[in-house]
Formats: C-alpha cells, structure tokens, sequence
DNA sequence: ACTGGTATTAGTACCAAGTGCTAATCCGGA
DNA sequence: TCCGGATTAGCACTTGGTACTAATACCAGT
C-alpha cells in the first residue's frame, strides 16, 4: 500500500477529469496497480467506463453546438418582431457571460444582444452597424434577465441610412441604451426578385 | 431495392451527422435494411464506427472547452501592454465571427474585442464600460487579423473616469475605432492592500 | 428462359473495453 | 500468529463493432 487507496482514487477522479478518454489499462499503468483494481475505484467512486465517459462528453458538445448554431445570428432569443419597426428579445445573462472577479456581465454581450437585435429588426439581409453610441447604466449579474427593446426610428432614417434605438431592462430597470445607426444594402425598391 | 442504394447511403450520412449517437443496428431498424447493409454502406462511406464518432464528438468539445477557457477574459490576444497608457491587441477574424450571408464580421466580436483591450490597459480589478461611442468604417472579413491599439487619454480623466481610445486596423486601414468612458472602483490612493 | 452482376443478407471468428462474480494472495497491525 | 481490508487473478458474459465468406435476391440484357 505504498498510496493509500484514497488518495489514488481521489487522484484517479482527477486525471479522468481532466482526460476522460483514459482507458482501465492506462490508468492502471500510470498508478502502478492492476486493471481490477482500478476497476474496484471506479465503482466505489461511481465513476463509468471509457464508453459512457466519452458518450456524455460528445453528448455535452452536441447540446453546445446546437445552441451555438441557433444563436448563430442573434444573440439572445427574439420574442415579438415588426420588422421595420420594433422587435424585443430575452438574454439570460450565466456565469459564462460574466467577469470572475466580480461576476458582472462583460458589455459586450449586451452590446451583441442589443446589436443584433438592431440588425434583426431591419427586414433586410446586408444590414451593418456604421456607428453606435452605448451606455452601460447599471451593472448586469448572472442570473439576470435581459430585456431588450429595439425602436427603428422612421424620422432619421433615410434609404441608405436607419437608426435604431435600443434598451436593455432587466426588472424594469434599464440597464444599458444603445443607438445604432444600420447601413442597409438591399435596394427596397426592387426587393420582389 | 426500394430506395437505391446511393439514395440511402446519402440519406445515412445525413443522420450520423445530426446524431452521432446512433448504433448500425438502429440505422438497420430507420433504413429497414440488414444491419449487414448499414455496415457495407458505412464501409463504402468511411464512416467510422459509432465509439470512432463519439471520441471524435468528445475530442472536439475537449479542445473547444479549453480554448473558450483561454480566451475568457479578453478577446483577441495582447501582445504589447504600458498599464495605464497603452495596449494592443491582435484577433484573427474566422468563419465563426462573420454573418453567414455576406462574410462580413459581426460588430460585437469587434466591440469585444476593443472592449476588452479598454478594460484590460486599465490596471484595475473593477473597470466597467459606462458609456461608448463605435465606428464601423470598413467591413472587416474572414481570414482577416485586426490590430486593435487603446490608447488611455489621460487630459479628459480624473479619479473616477477614465477615457480609452480603441482604433483597429487591417493591414493598416482602420476598420473601427472606439471610444470608451470607463468606471473604477478601485480606490487608487490605496492601492498597496 | 438463362446468365451475369450488383445488392443484400446471413453467419462465423475475432477484438476492445468493459461488467459481474468468485477465489486467491498479500500485507500490516493487535 | 491470525484477522481483515486491499489487491490481484481468472472466467463468463456484454456491446458494438471489424473482417471475411457464403448464400440469396433481384434486375437487365440477350
């Protein structure tokens, strides 16, 4: 018993952490014992075999994949559009959109959130923002639940040029304003093709 | 011969690649052919066999996990910091960072990208964006690396407020500028904790 | 109707990486 | 010295395959 039995196991839970693909014999290898024994801590330690280890981690990347591709276009999942008009969209704000020193949102996710609201609500498929002006007002936590509300407005707008105006509440508190100024490509007069 | 047999192979493609996580025997099952069949089809195919597909899957989440976990804190990589003056950064515009339909990148990965050049030249635990104003002069493409220089403008800040200046380039045009007011919390005059 | 060729199916031996179980052995402390 | 937990060994069985051979099935052309 040159290892105690729980210090390796507590190791073993480590490395199959880090490196899952590990299989028995290779653990047994690098901790100096026999397949069975490392067989006898994967069932104490509730620890599945190589095949369901890499079946949940592939399974994990799938369920990331498929949401990374539907949030492809537009960060935070639109909930009413008039195109043209106005559109509202939600963003659940998580650990991972946060700074860990101080579990505040990094601005550039409101910002995505709200630009991509801006590009959604034209009607159009080469909108671009040509300037933005922002204003962070209020810190956003993990957990919170961004509501943004993105306004065209008609009066400034011309056919190469629209504004859009978006806020950002989260419990009716506004949290963030952002003006956008979209250059549209598409020529509207002869959308019809 | 039902389906023919390029038909079904084509088809079989298409469902490995949405779901990995199938066995020969159930495609035998969906095909309503021979899991004998499936085999040749996949043999004819180069498709791996089902544990081949899933250490692909799970390898691809491994890596992908590990690099969100790199760039966490700021995005494109810097490679020239003065704390309190000036920083650049670099980031490699991919496929990942553009619209779909028109190849040209998405404003946010350019807002985080200065964003975070602004946050991280100040030599501060809690600096926060309070407002910005965003220019997108030039559409910037794949396969394109962006300079992001932030220059921290001394003359307009006090204890409070700090201005911070982003300009990025592409092969020395600029393509976007920036410009940030930022909030800090951290009490400088007693820094030494 | 016969023949040829492709497609499909069936069956066998074998492999990796296990589970589940029993039995043997080791090793250290009271 | 003897007990008991820890370790190791061995065997049967499981999944989801590969690799290979042999038998059918089916369809077209002559």
């Amino acid at each position: 018993m040159r290892v105690p039995k729980r210090e390796r196991q507590r190791q073993l839970e480590m490395s199959l952490e880090q490196n899952p693909f590990l299989t028995d014999e290779e653990l047994s290898k690098q901790f100096k014992v026999s397949v069975q024994t490392i067989r006898l801590d994967r069932l104490e330690c509730g620890i599945p075999e190589l095949r369901e280890r890499l079946k949940t981690v592939a399974a994990r990347t799938m369920d990331a994949e498929v949401k990374s591709l539907q949030s492809d276009e537009v960060i935070g999942d639109i909930i009413d559009i008039e195109l043209d008009k106005r559109a509202v969209s939600i963003f659940d704000v998580s650990d991972d959109h946060v700074f860990q020193r101080n579990g505040i949102a990094r601005g550039h996710h409101l910002f995505a959130q709200a630009n991509s609201l801006a590009v959604a609500v034209l009607d159009d498929d080469l909108a671009l923002t040509v300037t933005s002006t922002l204003n962070f007002l209020k810190p956003v936590k993990s957990g919170d639940r961004v509501i943004a509300r993105a306004t065209v407005d008609k009066s400034r707008s011309n056919d190469k040029r629209t504004y859009v105006e978006v806020i950002s509440t989260v419990e009716n508190e506004t949290v963030f304003t952002g003006e956008f100024q979209m250059y549209q490509t598409t020529d509207h007069s002869r959308r019809e093709i």
